[in-house]
DNA sequence: AATTCGTTTAGTCAATAGCCTAATTATCTA
DNA sequence: TAGATAATTAGGCTATTGACTAAACGAATT
């Protein structure tokens, strides 16, 4: 359950790209949707189903709220989720962290 | 577009439920199917999305169709995710792997 | 030729997702 | 206190999702 959770909230362009943001910056509600074609409405929902799903957290400081990412749990529980359904993970993991250092060089 | 349809295939409990039964063995779909209180027109439905996102594939023996995990794809999409969007990864990768070390330990 | 495995297609239905506008709450400012 | 601003909540509308049944189909076995 708290996976498909976790997997629904980033099963969208949106939330993805909100999360995109928050990697770099924490951020106000107000400054996300300006970088959306979308009503602030749509905006606040995707916010609070990330929040939800706890891959993000709003703190309230005076009219503002900001949003920042909460980043052990995405790698948490990606992780986490990959150790379950991956037995064979390790080397496989090595392999993609090879293969990633030979993208960074290459 | 690509992470959005990984996440949109992982994003169901019978889905999560087949992976999890295809981390363990390869299963014709009648194999699977037999594990769920559901039409075979659904399951099959659910089986063309596991695979349409790369997640599993089906091999044609004969009359049956084996279906298997492919780690690879789901290991590294989740693992690129993760570089992605969470740029102190790294160490927090390390804690969670002492975290899991601990728990088998204890 | 008949049966089995599995998928596909078509039609139906209920629930959910995603968008909108309008209204509300909370805070700041003059 | 009135007005402006930040963000959410509420309500409505449409499209999609996920399930079902029933029927048909292709491929392989018997």
């Amino acid at each position: 359950m708290r996976m498909v959770k976790t997997f629904e909230a980033l099963a969208s362009e949106p939330r993805l790209k909100i999360l995109a943001y928050l990697s770099k910056a924490t951020m106000t509600a107000g400054e996300i949707a300006e970088r959306f074609d979308m009503a602030k409405p749509s905006l606040s929902k995707h916010l609070s189903i990330l929040e939800n799903a706890g891959l993000i957290t709003g703190v309230k400081k005076g009219k503002f709220i900001h949003y920042s990412i909460i980043q052990d749990h995405i790698v948490n529980s990606l992780d986490g989720y990959l150790q379950e359904v991956c037995p064979t993970r390790k080397p496989l993991r090595e392999e993609s962290a090879a293969k990633a250092k030979g993208e960074a060089e290459g």
